[in-house]
DNA sequence: AAGTGTGAACTTTTTCACAGCT
DNA sequence: AGCTGTGAAAAAGTTCACACTT
């Protein structure tokens, strides 16, 4: 197989099946049938076969998937076998809160320098990370690889946005109130809110309510 | 039309269309045509109609659509004329951030009481809310009614969701990194982790290097 | 006997293209 | 003339079902 590109839904069902392999690793559950493992993961057992099918042959026939070695490739196919490096661009509690959380740490991401465009913030040590003034990111980005650039700012998402591609950063993080979007097929931007997936649950609610 | 079912994916996008359209009423640009707006949300034009259509007949033709009035009637279809209860399980920076994060407040998503199930926090007074002990909601369900439980707890999220799911909450959203599922048609479960979505990006770096 | 991997069938979603309203 | 709303066509994604391997 391979040759077609990967669907955005099954990226996102890669990524809990590598979430529920490395809770099955901790209790000791190995092998593990695509029966078992997609009931764990609220899907159908023909999906999950079809879908890890994109990242290789990984079962054993009449025996199913070896939990740690299955864990092992998906980490590959998504790249999280090694590190990324990520800069962070707006100071506000969301920002504290990502730049103290050690979990994404412990993950492989790890920010490496933080920006804003507000006086009192710039020179400041923030968090362990020195504060730079978002117009002098070429110094940092000619020092440093760059990987992942997470928007925090709720005032001016777009001028970080623009600042970052500008310097050549691939993939976003858009953790503002306002949704980005670049026509460039090169460059992949994430929009994330709490307000949007709650709306979520507020639309089922809703209809819920109607029946 | 109407019958069918909304898609996930249409529900998405409805939900970035009504984002979109909070920002051009700042902006004060009114009326939009469905090419306009669309290229703002990153779809294309029939797409965009064809999800609106789900709705209701919104535009005029000719014309376009009335900002103002469109986006009146998404925040109605989403449930977002009016206010959620929510309760949330876990103390830790992030169930923090959420707590004092006015933004939700602002958009209607109220914060009612929090939980946990270590002694330690029970009781106390926490970003101006009473910490209950979990093993204690059947008290609180009884006297407030609650729309949403948010899990923020990442020792036992499960314990979190049967006790929630047990008292009748029908919406969960799980910041856990442990994803959840139920079988049950009548829940609706959102996961969310930071680790998730930057994944999605790691992926996207990684095939572009290899490129 | 058990359980994967995958063509083929089916279902859903997206895009096209144009009739019809303003 | 301009732009929506929507059937019909095309594309994409999911599920079935079974040949095949261990």
């Amino acid at each position: 197989m391979k040759v077609k590109e990967l669907p955005e839904n099954t990226l996102q069902r890669l990524i809990i099946y590598l979430r529920v392999l490395e809770y099955l690793e901790r209790e000791k559950i190995d092998p593990i049938s695509s029966e078992d493992l997609a009931r764990r993961c609220g899907v159908n057992s023909a999906q999950l076969r079809k879908d890890l099918s994109f990242v290789g042959n990984l079962g054993t026939k009449g025996v199913g998937y070896s939990v740690k070695s299955l864990k092992y490739s998906l980490k590959k196919f998504l790249g999280r076998n090694h590190e990324w490096n990520l800069i962070l661009g707006g100071i506000n509690p969301l920002a504290n809160f990502l730049l103290e959380n050690s979990q994404l740490f412990k993950e492989g991401f790890n920010f490496m320098a933080v920006f804003d465009t507000r006086d009192e913030y710039i020179g400041k040590v923030y968090s362990g990370l020195s504060v730079y003034n978002l117009s002098q990111i070429s110094y940092v980005v000619r020092n440093i690889r760059v990987d992942i650039g997470v928007i925090t700012a709720d005032e001016t998402p777009e001028l970080y946005l623009e600042t970052f591609l500008r310097e050549g950063i691939k993939a976003i993080l858009n953790l503002s109130n306002v949704p980005l979007f670049s026509e460039n097929e090169k460059i992949k931007i994430e929009n994330f809110s709490f307000p949007f997936i709650l709306t979520k649950l507020s639309y089922f609610l809703k209809l819920y309510e109607e029946k």
